[in-house]
DNA sequence: CGATCTTGATTGACGTGTCAATCAGTTGGG
DNA sequence: CCCAACTGATTGACACGTCAATCAAGATCG
């Protein structure tokens, strides 16, 4: 399905085509690691400070998206957690914050009382609709502009390949008891 | 190899077809950046907590890289911060916590008075020796292990696109007097 | 029922990052 | 020489994230 380029080519010197555990590192491929880091940092920092224009952090926009496209523009603050996939703590925290700002609201559930029911502000609303559309001309400008279709559907496969081989070890990890 | 799919599409709905700036940004590019900003997100998280085994963060890990490759393992302060790309004052808010740790050490410089002369301590250069090899495992487990050659190749032209891409408008920022 | 386990959420402590302000030493022009 | 501008570095205030501890409301089972 995935990995439909590798599963097809001839079994010379490939990366996979010895048992992984025992191939050394190349210097290119370290150097191609430290490139993602500094590149996609880079590319974090940009795009966060042209949002802050719009008085919203990163964060702040990743939790108003969710609520945006929630049934009734609320949710349960452990629902929330899991669809952007935050830790509660972090949430929590961060909850904390966008209510003093009023962008937010929290308030008891009816039906259970530990659930928090997270739902939108007018102001919230108001805001995250004036950032969406600067947000997004950002996103073109600094990415999809730089990249032609063939990098587009190379990257996609890219990525693809590094979450298949990052989930496993995400699984062993939660399941088995933290450390 | 890798861009196989997509190269040999008809010319339909294209994002090259016209000029980038009067294109608008398909789904599946916001996808693509989406999927870019989740999967080095956990990337870091996860080689983050693997470095935190040997009792260094990422950051330290990067300043105490530049401290050893330096000409006699130690350098200005303003030297180490365009070394590593960093703005001054995080340095040197970092540079406090390690001093703390006894990592690195801070001398008046003999020349100049304003210079901050950084060094590292025997406990530095010690910390340091013992993380570099498990660091260097977690990257090739996490990253090498899980990409092709062909995906490899493909990776370093996509991410130099995205630098030179980025580039040009770092340099109006920092040029042109900041904001 | 009542002790205990589980779940949803919060808190405190602390490391990290950014921005704006500050400070001290150096330099250059009058 | 003296003052203004510049430079290297630091600081304080605050936002953000993680970890471990805590708390309160449900669920479970004797």
């Amino acid at each position: 399905m995935v990995g439909v380029s590798a599963s097809q080519a001839p079994d010379i010197d490939r990366p996979g085509a010895r048992p992984a555990a025992r191939r050394r590192m190349t210097s290119a491929e370290l150097a191609t690691w430290r490139s993602l880091l500094d590149t996609t940092g880079e590319l974090r920092r940009v795009l966060g400070a042209e949002l802050q224009e719009t008085n919203l952090s990163p964060a702040d926009y990743q939790v108003l998206l969710a609520l945006t496209e929630a049934d009734g523009k609320r949710m349960r603050s452990s629902e929330l957690a899991r669809t952007i996939d935050w830790e509660r703590s972090r949430l929590s925290h961060h909850l904390g914050r966008m209510e003093r700002r009023r962008l937010i609201r929290r308030d008891d559930s009816a039906t259970d009382s530990r659930d928090a029911e997270i739902s939108l502000t007018a102001e919230g609303a108001r805001v995250f609709r004036r950032a969406t559309a600067p947000h997004m001309r950002s996103i073109k400008r600094h990415f999809a502009d730089a990249l032609t279709p063939e990098q587009f559907a190379a990257l996609g496969d890219i990525l693809r390949s590094l979450e298949n081989h990052l989930h496993p070890y995400l699984m062993a990890r939660s399941e088995g008891g933290g450390r």
